[in-house]
DNA sequence: AAGGCTGCGTGACCTAAGTCACATACTTCC
DNA sequence: GGAAGTATGTGACTTAGGTCACGCAGCCTT
């Protein structure tokens, strides 16, 4: 799949032939790849034009936890922290699926910042990605495990697709306290449960147990 | 103290006459005011000019944690995030000491942010704050609370002046671990202990215990 | 079909952290 | 100086979460 930028975003043609050039140069990566290390300098502002990208910070002892993902028509703000100040990125980014990447020189960055639309694209990001690492910090220091589960399953739908094991990386914990939760949530009778497939049958539970009940 | 932004950014003076008169209106307010709670919108961007601001958020337990700390010529950004998104704030500010405050509209911050100088004031604050916060989700998720305790204690000289209340504040845990782990310090010899004061005798130990020793 | 890999389920146990209920101190304010 | 308030110290207990060590079921390959 190719999609173009300015499809995502119309008013960004005011960045003229640049962008265009800039277009021809993306790349595509299959899922899984690491697209930047923990502690590794980077190169450019990664767009991602199509695809996800997980952005998740890792302990020694092999837990990680995932702190945002980014997606179609926007850029990776990790990274940008890095290259703003220098600062070595304290978190790596891998695909889940199939990417097309545009990778932003930045000398072209700090151009296009000229461009209102652009810089509102930029700012508006950085605003959005604060509010949810604010609440990411909130949720990791205050709340139980199961609600932060139970949060996790929804809004992506009845039917999940996944192992114990990813949902245990994404919320910084191990297997066997996903499996226990999840069969608990299955007791319930809010969810079945089978092998990487998760169904959900009573999302209000899990909304009421996510939010503090 | 009157602290000039200008003193703080020279290169800002290319804002124009708009700055000085802005600068005219800046308030000041006393330690331990609130300037913006959890959940409120907020009127405008708090730009720092003398004294300190505290970020935090809070649970409803009582406990609170520290996000970050807003030092002279640095913006609050939460408020920014609420801003550009009209997302009610996760976190409240106080200030730690007296302070000076500049409240900018968001018309005049939008006109601003077209010049090269602010711009890049605003982006690299950004860019700080994520990496700020991303190192502290880490923190929370995957270090011990004597780890983030020691780690909380370097930097600020060898005589700390505050609480364990206070300490545990910042920490997002409650006051006795806080007192039991400075006890434990004592008694390796680590540092001393007083009301309302801690000296600190050997830093090294503590870097060591902070960086996972 | 046999073997191996991967994902799931579970019980026993351990540990960090938080809770509760105090006892003590030091400070400040009459 | 005495009372009241605030800061500190500590032991006993509870709990959430993580660790270990398995067993077991699919599924996939040869």
């Amino acid at each position: 799949m190719h999609t173009d930028l300015l499809t995502l975003y119309p008013t960004l043609e005011t960045l003229g032939p640049a962008l265009a050039a800039l277009q021809a140069q993306a790349v595509s990566v299959p899922a899984g790849t690491q697209l930047f290390a923990q502690g590794a300098p980077c190169q450019g502002f990664p767009l991602v034009l199509a695809g996800e990208v997980q952005v998740a910070c890792h302990a020694e002892d092999g837990r990680s936890l995932e702190l945002y993902r980014v997606r179609p028509g926007e850029l990776c703000l990790v990274s940008s922290a890095s290259l703003f100040r220098g600062l070595p990125l304290g978190a790596q980014g891998v695909s889940t699926q199939a990417c097309t990447l545009l990778m932003i020189p930045p000398a072209q960055f700090e151009e296009w910042l000229g461009v209102t639309a652009f810089r509102n694209l930029v700012l508006g990001l950085f605003a959005e990605r604060m509010a949810e690492l604010t609440s990411l910090v909130d949720a990791v220091a205050f709340q139980k495990l199961d609600q932060r589960l139970a949060n996790a399953l929804l809004g992506r739908g009845q039917d999940l697709h996944l192992s114990h094991q990813t949902l245990a990386d994404e919320l910084g914990t191990v297997r066997e306290m996903v499996t226990r939760l999840l069969r608990r949530f299955e007791r319930e009778g809010w969810l079945t449960l089978g092998r990487e497939h998760i169904h959900i049958l009573n999302s209000q539970a899990l909304r009421a147990l996510a939010s503090g009940g």
